[in-house]
DNA sequence: AACACGGGTTCCATATTGTGGAATTTACGC
DNA sequence: GCGTAAATTCCACAATATGGAACCCGTGTT
């Protein structure tokens, strides 16, 4: 068919069979072949012999219509592979390096149902401050970690009241969002006193290759060590650290 | 290569391409493409180029070291679609089926941190029985769900003593496993008065394709409708209705 | 029943497309 | 600097994917 539009490759079957499967992962509902076959511009008889290999290795699924779903191997990915576990195991060294640089507590969260989901922790050297947080829930407003994802669209804006923790905590809907607004210019967000006195806290998003905001990172530790002037310092080495596990970026997707 | 391993197909280069992703989906450390090329008896310029055009449609990425990872289209599609959100959707008309021609609660759950979380219900035309359950934790050793999770090894053994909530509730470890053995065997499971007095509950497994247990769906009553009698005609309902949602079977999958 | 229809699969001749060896580049380690 | 190992690019060859037509099957229509 054409071929300026494909232009820089030389594999062509793959793209195809690629494309299919990307769209059905992509559409909300199973497509049948003939609508995967017009949308591609593809043959019939060409679409029916792709989707077959892509569903011989497991990849994709048909239901009773016939029509397409992800397979039994993507399935299973999502189970095992999709949640907090990988994540946690994908940065963990990161919180490893984190907690030995600076000696604090470094922590890993994603967004639960209107509050953070703390899932992996790893612990400074000092004394102080060890606490385990795993499988608590911490609320959004007034941790460093809520902020971000608050902030980065990974988590709502919570409905009801914002509970106040200390005389420090934000608890007006408009200055949070002021501060949220601070939190994405700045590329990471921080707490003093806000959820417990004396504690600092100070975190960074984590991000999906294309940009989306799926967990963050924390240090906290006390405000007797995390002297306001440090909290830019420990913001910056987040955000590096954080990057230094990032895949490479790819230059070009399809549409 | 050969082409009597093969054998049945026309297509290949997809085969491969397949082959590879699964393999990387599939293993724990992200593979070289030395690694990959070696394991699949490819040349590496073959091997190089798949890769590429697996990893162009974002369905592969590159760590640091070039070592091939999921792409953002499945951890994306692991993060939306992975968990129960699908799943409830998926089988919601199932529910819908069920409460239907039994008139009772269908109720559709999975495996949580030592006990069952329901994640879905579709109520019945009766008065009697009709009570939310979703979001609620229901034990595994004394519910018709929790049994066949752990019958069919979605769940593990609580560890530890087996809360007693009627005078029915089995509260012996031993006894549990017996149960289990049966409900094997029988294909579903059932409480009577074991989790609350005069609540009776029948659910079966729902089965990926490969036939890992990730689910149950069951329905439950008042025992002054749901007699002994019926128990086994609702356990082969629940057994047909399930597997009519299933997606076709195949008969051939590769290494 | 016979029939038309939409969706899917199989067949097959054609040449486009993928293939693997060798050469080339890039990245490390010493 | 050189040596090694991993990945990419090149290229001539033919094996492999391609799409039109024919065929199949389940459904709804008269």
């Amino acid at each position: 068919m054409d071929k300026s539009t494909q232009a820089i490759t030389g594999t062509q079957a793959v793209n195809r069979a690629s494309a299919l499967l990307v769209h059905v992962l992509e559409s909300e509902r199973s497509p049948l072949l003939t609508e995967l076959a017009l949308a591609h511009g593809l043959a019939k008889s060409t679409t029916s012999r792709l989707l077959g290999a892509l569903e011989r290795a497991g990849l994709l699924q048909r239901d009773r219509d016939g029509a397409f779903q992800p397979g039994p191997v993507l399935t299973k990915f999502a189970r095992t592979r999709g949640g907090e576990a990988d994540l946690a195991a994908r940065f963990h060294p990161v919180l490893e390096r984190l907690s030995q640089s600076t000696g604090e507590t470094a922590n890993l969260a994603i967004a639960g149902h209107g509050a953070v989901d703390l899932i992996d922790q790893v612990d400074g050297h000092y004394l102080l401050g060890a606490k385990n947080w795993v499988g608590t829930n911490v609320p959004l407003h007034c941790s460093a970690l809520g902020k971000v994802l608050l902030a980065f669209g990974a988590a709502t804006m919570p409905k009801g009241r914002l509970a106040r923790r200390t005389s420090a905590t934000i608890t007006s809907k408009g200055q949070l969002e002021d501060e949220l607004t601070l939190v994405k210019n700045r590329g990471f967000a921080s707490i003093y006193d806000e959820l417990e006195e004396g504690l600092v806290a100070i975190a960074a998003p984590v991000r999906e290759i294309d940009g989306t905001v799926i967990g963050a990172i924390s240090i906290s530790g006390p405000s007797t060590r995390i002297t306001k002037e440090r909290i830019e310092k420990f913001g910056a080495l987040l955000i590096a650290e954080i990057n230094a596990e990032k895949p490479i970026a790819k230059k070009e997707g399809a549409a």
